[in-house]
DNA sequence: CGAAGCATTGACTGGGGTCAACTTATGTGG
DNA sequence: CCACATAAGTTGACCCCAGTCAATGCTTCG
């Protein structure tokens, strides 16, 4: 795996992702390479989808924050979910499909087209993986603003992202950088920016996680994990790969 | 479409939400009532499928209501979505799958096996279009629960149902029968049995819905969802059937 | 330097939760 | 037909978590 910027660097992390999702063949892996020699730029605060307006080829993120946002007649705002590297956008099976919520870029973004899957493809596999983390990613949100107070639902919403970012390998030890804002929080969270602050500040007093804007750190991700409640996601049986293996970021206590 | 309860009219809901999300051709009709002379019956408050655990077949709901539902560490409950007739269980892209959550009978539920779909069916098609309404229904729990307060919340959810028991054909004029308690609501929307009793009784004196138990009945559903903000669902682009056929069911005012 | 965005804090308020009682169905068995 | 049990709906009194309003730091950047 070279460094610098070439465009074969530019897909490690999605393909890491992609190929924790499912056993990629050889095949998938010379069409996501190819794919990402060809990847497009997008601009932080960006709008790379329209809620309502029809969907485009599927874009692989490879890297880059995005968020699935909604905006709420009363002038509010809901994030409705966070795409991280190696998520795929605008990836769906009707014919003809419209946008279901709009997305935008929360930093500058870098995305190809997702490639094709074959017949018979791993590729195929892979996306129908990714697709099914996403639904369980939204249940995961409905849970937290359904039934949780504000310091579990931010726990959870942090776990979660310690979660996926382990699975595209960005997220080394319990630390992990992000491009969030209290006020993205708090649109994700269903809850005030003050109140968000107020939280975050309780979290850092009883040593549960320690926001400094830009990196995140979680102390005892196991601990606070049981403490909430939390179970990792799993979307497939457990055979051979089919499971995302971040257990181990957790177990150790 | 004969009376009674023999097999071919047991799934007519079904086929009829089916067949207004796309066009089905002569072949998928025909599975689609083959299948449904097979019908399993399954008791109110049974489990049909719990979460963690391999997902069987995919099941199509020919009568009754179920639920999507998660319990949450502290006691609590969380309905993530209600399944109704024509709607889909268990139907997923990946291999091996694991069910996201757990789905309860909320009456005695008539199902069968949702027939495997041929090579570009027009049943893949459908099949697709209801997997994407379950998604944009999901986003709009988000929301609901997110950026809501409690009578926008209900009147939401009940336009939702109106909306979709139309697509059904079962909801004529704005009055549709249910089978959810004011519990099973609370579940739903976030808010405690009383609270939902409280806004009940609102929503009453208002003149915006009438909750007798059992039936639900809203004055103006055009009205009401102008007020909240509420636009009707839509997946794909109005081209031919693609769209589901309920607007009109809301444009008189 | 000022401007703009983000983070932080205090004082006050209110929507919805909690607790607890009571009523109204809907059965169910004697 | 009534006695009893159970589930669902209804209401009141009280409280608290989180929202609102508003001021003040703290960066970063032109």
């Amino acid at each position: 795996m070279s460094a610098g910027r070439i465009p074969h660097a530019a897909n490690a992390v999605a393909v890491h992702r992609l190929s924790k999702l499912t056993l990629l063949d050889e095949a998938s892996a010379r069409a996501l390479n190819k794919a990402g020699q060809r990847c497009r730029i997008t601009p932080g605060q960006h709008e790379l989808c329209a809620e309502g307006k029809a969907v485009g080829e599927p874009q692989l993120i490879l890297s880059g924050w995005a968020a699935r946002v909604r905006i709420v007649p009363n002038g509010g705002r809901q994030i409705l979910g966070l795409l991280l590297p190696g998520d795929l956008i605008g990836h769906c099976y009707q014919p003809q499909p419209v946008a279901l919520s709009s997305v935008i870029a929360l930093t500058e973004l870098m995305t190809c087209k997702a490639p094709a899957p074959e017949q018979e493809d791993s590729l195929r596999c892979a996306y129908a993986m990714s697709h099914a983390f996403d639904e369980a990613y939204l249940l995961a949100q409905i849970t937290r603003l359904g039934r949780m107070n504000a310091s579990d639902r931010l726990a959870d919403l942090f776990l979660e992202l310690l979660e996926r970012l382990a699975l595209a390998g960005l997220a080394p030890g319990y630390t992990f950088h992000h491009p969030l804002t209290q006020e993205l929080v708090a649109d994700m969270t269903g809850l005030t920016t003050v109140h968000v602050n107020r939280t975050l500040k309780t979290m850092r007093r009883d040593g549960d996680a320690n926001w400094s804007s830009g990196q995140l750190t979680l102390s005892n991700p196991a601990a606070l994990a049981h403490r909430i409640g939390r179970t990792p996601t799993r979307v497939a049986q457990p055979r051979s790969r089919f499971i995302a293996q971040t257990t181990h970021q957790l177990d150790p206590n």
